[in-house]
DNA sequence: GTCGTTCATTGGTGATATCATAAGATTAGT
DNA sequence: ACTAATCTTATGATATCACCAATGAACGAC
């Protein structure tokens, strides 16, 4: 059996989990051919149902490829669908972790700011009250990391709801995704949250006073200073060997 | 039977495209209760299997959520991935494509001009010659619809891949479902391509100068261009009715 | 009012049938 | 005899069916 006895999680889920982590892994790169379906059911100890959903639910992530005869092949790195959750969490947790979190960080950089800038134009009053609300949780919570993480990604939830687009707030729930797996990290650095809540603090107020051009400069600046943390952290100056442990897939802790 | 002979695009496919497309129609809001797999099967002319593969591929779109015992509902529309493919295009098709395309409008202002930005900082060489040829080819093809919708879409990826970024270019691929959405529509625009064709020369020459400033700027003037000949056509002036027919699911035409 | 029991409904398994396709075999043409 | 076109075959994906297991909600017993 090559799963745990963790029994609740369901069984299609585990399976997409590690066959799906293996892909991103490279324990399988690109090219690999898999073995046929009733192979890999009898491998992973499951029924060949299972592995057909399982294998279903991995090419609409865009991973592999499957055709009659030829079989299940791992697609090409190009079209992996990197805004898909699960792809999103394995690139992270797999030992790609540094590059993946930079690419995310540019990417929070681009989309956070202009968030920021259409929340300060089209707040209600309700989603200012809101982001008061979050900014007061993490101000109390600057002490403890786990506490202050879940009110930060509260806090950066609520500037992009207060934008009023879902399809940019969907885009938030991809870095949200994202952050959560650099939280092992980034609970890390010392008096990290004392530098950054001030700048919440500052995007808070801008968004407040409706001050587009401040919401979005504050911003820029809250995520380029969280962000050289992150990054000075995932990229040690003399290349210290990694985090304890780090490829830890745990679906959800 | 529910479904047309088209015996040849996967069953599955199929049940989930039909079911889906109900749900962002709102054929089957939030909260509605399906009857049971079984029934559902009868209903649809399918197994029971399908039914359970495409209730667990539209679980994973965050459109359904199914217990045991009481069955399976909609998922709330806060808990939709509207960054799926499929759910995109569906939200695009339903009635609600105004709305929706504007968000999209919006978030493509938001992205686009950085990822011209960062593309002018960027570029390799090849990125840049490609990027030359796809604004050949809109060029040459500035008669055919079609055509240039297929090179104006490539032309927009190619920026996306200068500016060397995986994450950032799966949000390409998000845009281009949703342009691809529109197509239809934004064919209708007369003289639409000429008057964006000499935006892409101006983006195509800021990025070939490495002009970073100006590669923003002209990619923000660009989409606004085009969103507004899109929105106009969109939302007619004096409120007449909806495009004509407008919600026709048809799948992959 | 609380606690089991029941039972409908989803989750998971295995066997079987069908269909598409790539690869091998066969045959015809040169 | 060698190559090329076609036919057959075998493999693996797709679909269906019948069952069993787990679960949790509703209902009735105490």
């Amino acid at each position: 059996m090559v799963f745990d006895s963790r029994t609740g999680t369901g069984l299609r889920q585990r399976t997409v989990e590690s066959i799906g982590y293996r892909i991103i892994d490279s324990t399988y790169p690109p090219g690999h051919r898999f073995s046929n379906q009733e192979d890999l059911s009898a491998e992973l100890g499951v029924s060949r149902t299972v592995v057909r959903e399982a294998l279903g639910l991995l090419r609409d992530k865009g991973l592999i490829e499957s055709r009659p005869k030829s079989g299940t092949v791992v697609a090409d790195r190009r079209s992996w669908n990197l805004l898909d959750s699960d792809v999103l969490r394995w690139s992270i947790a797999a030992r790609s972790a540094p590059t993946t979190l930079g690419h995310v960080a540019e990417v929070r950089l681009v989309i956070e700011p202009q968030a920021a800038r259409l929340a300060a134009r089209r707040r209600s009053d309700e989603a200012a009250a809101e982001l008061r609300a979050q900014y007061d949780a993490m101000a109390a919570s600057v002490s403890d990391f786990n506490r202050y993480i879940e009110a930060d990604l509260a806090f950066h939830d609520a500037v992009f709801r207060a934008a009023a687009n879902p399809v940019l707030a969907q885009m938030a729930e991809t870095i949200r995704v994202a952050l959560e797996g650099s939280r092992q990290v980034t609970v890390q650095v010392p008096g990290g949250p004392a530098t950054t809540i001030e700048h919440h603090a500052r995007v808070a107020r801008a968004i407040q006073h409706r001050d587009e051009a401040e919401a979005a400069r504050a911003m820029t600046e809250l995520i380029e200073v969280s962000t050289s943390h992150l990054l000075r952290l995932l990229r040690p100056p003399d290349g210290d060997g990694r985090s304890g442990g780090g490829a830890d897939p745990d679906p959800d802790g």
